[in-house]
DNA sequence: AAGAGACCCTGGATGC
DNA sequence: TGCATCCAGGGTCTCT
């Protein structure tokens, strides 16, 4: 579900609600949503922590605890959280929850059971290998022309790596490449210095609107407070196969790259 | 090493 | 109506 703008937009909500509550207890309602340590320990860890910080790393919303270690949750195709008085009865999907000292439970709830929490002494346990955050300068051209040298695979799939850069999913990586013109099936290493300069603008620029603009709401992304982000209306080709291209008037078209759903007008990327 | 595909899950939409 | 198939914003694993 969440991209690096949902999970952003969803993290903003949330901190304010959990920093500094104890956390007394937990219950896993199922148990795999608990990837490390085993279940046991992992409740016997969290009873009686604090979150003393809260930060995102690529689509991981991170939790630093006042034991120094760290919580980290991702939220996968349809995780969500919830904060909600500790009486509003469970929902079918709910599989986490934390509850709070101040009468309130915090709950992860996830209907295909993707999505993961893991409680760590570093984060680099999980995320040591992300690529780096899109919006900071590191992310830049000469970054990107080192990674994507002699690689032969579709610069859609690349984007998609985390490896590559952390938080891009299949809406923004769809986005990023029709605003740069970019055909989403081009070897990586097929681009040249400037269609790499325009891409990272581009990956920049769509982020930084669906940041502005809370997220994308398609199906069942909501803010923890139910309320819906406005990006969708900002979406040029995402899922709008057969509709015109808003710049040429060409049908959008709709393929399948590396297994995933990939939208493009055929017109003006090459 | 890199790339392609299967796999993990549930449920809504669509087709016959 | 009932059943089958496809589809979904993610990541990991295996095989080649």
């Amino acid at each position: 579900m969440p991209e690096l703008p949902e999970v952003q937009t969803i993290l903003d909500a949330l901190a304010p609600l959990i920093l500094d509550r104890e956390i007394h207890s937990a219950t896993v309602l199922w148990p795999p949503v608990v990837d490390r340590p085993e279940q046991t320990l992992f409740i016997a860890w969290m009873q009686g922590r604090r979150v003393v910080d809260v930060r995102r790393r690529g689509k991981y919303m991170l939790f630093r605890l006042d034991d120094a270690r760290w919580l980290l949750m991702h939220l996968r195709m349809t995780g969500k959280v919830r904060v909600t008085d500790a009486a509003a009865p469970l929902r079918p999907h709910d599989r986490l929850i934390f509850h709070l000292n101040d009468g309130r439970e915090w709950r992860f709830e996830d209907q295909r059971k993707f999505g993961r929490v893991y409680l760590v002494e570093s984060p680099d346990e999980v995320i040591g290998k992300l690529g780096p955050e899109p919006l900071s300068d590191a992310f830049d051209a000469d970054y990107l022309t080192h990674k994507l040298a002699r690689r032969t695979a579709p610069i859609k799939s690349l984007l998609l790596d985390q490896r590559i850069v952390a938080g891009i999913g299949n809406i923004y990586a769809d986005e990023s490449l029709f605003r740069a013109r970019i055909h989403p099936l081009r070897p990586g290493g097929s681009l040249t210095q400037e269609e790499i300069a325009m891409l990272v603008e581009a990956v920049k620029a769509v982020l930084a609107q669906a940041l502005a603009e809370m997220g994308t709401t398609l199906q069942d992304y909501r803010r923890p407070d139910g309320s819906v982000g406005a990006f969708q209306n900002s979406l040029q080709v995402f899922r709008r196969t057969g509709e015109p291209c808003p710049s040429c008037g060409a049908p959008i078209r709709r393929i399948v790259v590396g297994g995933r759903s990939t939208h493009f007008c055929p017109r003006e990327q090459r």
